[in-house]
DNA sequence: CGGCGATCGTCAAGGTGCTTGACCGTTGCC
DNA sequence: GGCAACGGTCAAGCACCTTGACGATCGCCG
């Protein structure tokens, strides 16, 4: 009835979960963050800091595309890149005080997603679907257990 | 060990299997042929031929989006607007010869995709995996049956 | 210690796959 | 026959990346 193939039906429920996302986050008082800003929020160490290319790693995207991500939130004041004492080409990601803050209701917004997906779908059902995605993902992390 | 939350699991995922989905074609000939692509050659009524509006709602896109993906296909020789008989605002996309050929292709692409993921998932797996993502992105159709 | 390939971050450009908004012509119903 | 609703279209813009190229730094090998 609707014909729309694996790969399509993958983008299409993205999007869905995606405006819920962009929804949770505006109700919260943060209108100007979009879903992919997740991907830093998430991903991001916390205390120390992280840096570019290990982000783009977490996120499985070029460390280019990455740069633009973090451009526009360091732009906005929720990040900002410090220089790595480790490293000297290298900086480190950090949180300001108010990426603090919303990396919290990240959290919480990626929870209500998650949790109403549990309530739809069913607990079983979630934990397969997220495990079936990591699977397509990242084939090598799911050989033969 | 990656943190990505569940609406980005979705993109990654489409991401793979739509890069998949190129490589296919580029094999079968067609390397000008795009992932989207498909939400017309898999929706379009291959005889009478299916109006714009129709195709964007069976797409879930809006109908200017769909408009880019036909005038696409229509520049490259694979569908043809012809007027609708039955009203005189409406035309009807319909493949062109060409057009025929390659959504045979198609069908072949995305039952190649969708048999490796029934084969690396587990008929199961695979069955529940479209079920859950045709819940999330039309919920309406899945009420308590 | 010197050379050199690999790695980190960056700039630039391009591309896919849409969206919102505005509009015109046609339809069909009151 | 008047008018809201619908079909298609033009225009602009946006989210979220990509590939390519490059300078600076690192660290290993000889």
């Amino acid at each position: 009835m609707d014909g729309s193939d694996l790969p399509r039906l993958l983008l299409e429920a993205h999007r869905v979960l995606a405006a819920d996302l962009d929804a949770e986050l505006a109700d919260r008082g943060y209108p100007d963050l979009r879903p992919g800003h997740a991907a830093v929020f998430l991903a991001v160490d916390r205390r120390s800091g992280t840096r570019l290319t290990e982000l783009a790693r977490r996120a499985r995207m070029t460390k280019q595309g990455m740069m633009l991500t973090v451009d526009d939130l360091e732009q906005r004041g929720y990040v900002r890149r410090v220089p790595d004492p480790e490293d000297a080409r290298a900086k480190l990601v950090r949180l300001t005080a108010r990426g603090r803050r919303v990396a919290a209701e990240y959290r919480r917004a990626v929870q209500a997603i998650e949790q109403r997906q549990r309530r739809d779908l069913g607990e079983r059902r979630y934990e397969q679907l997220r495990e079936v995605l990591e699977r397509i993902v990242a084939p090598e992390e799911h050989e033969v257990a």
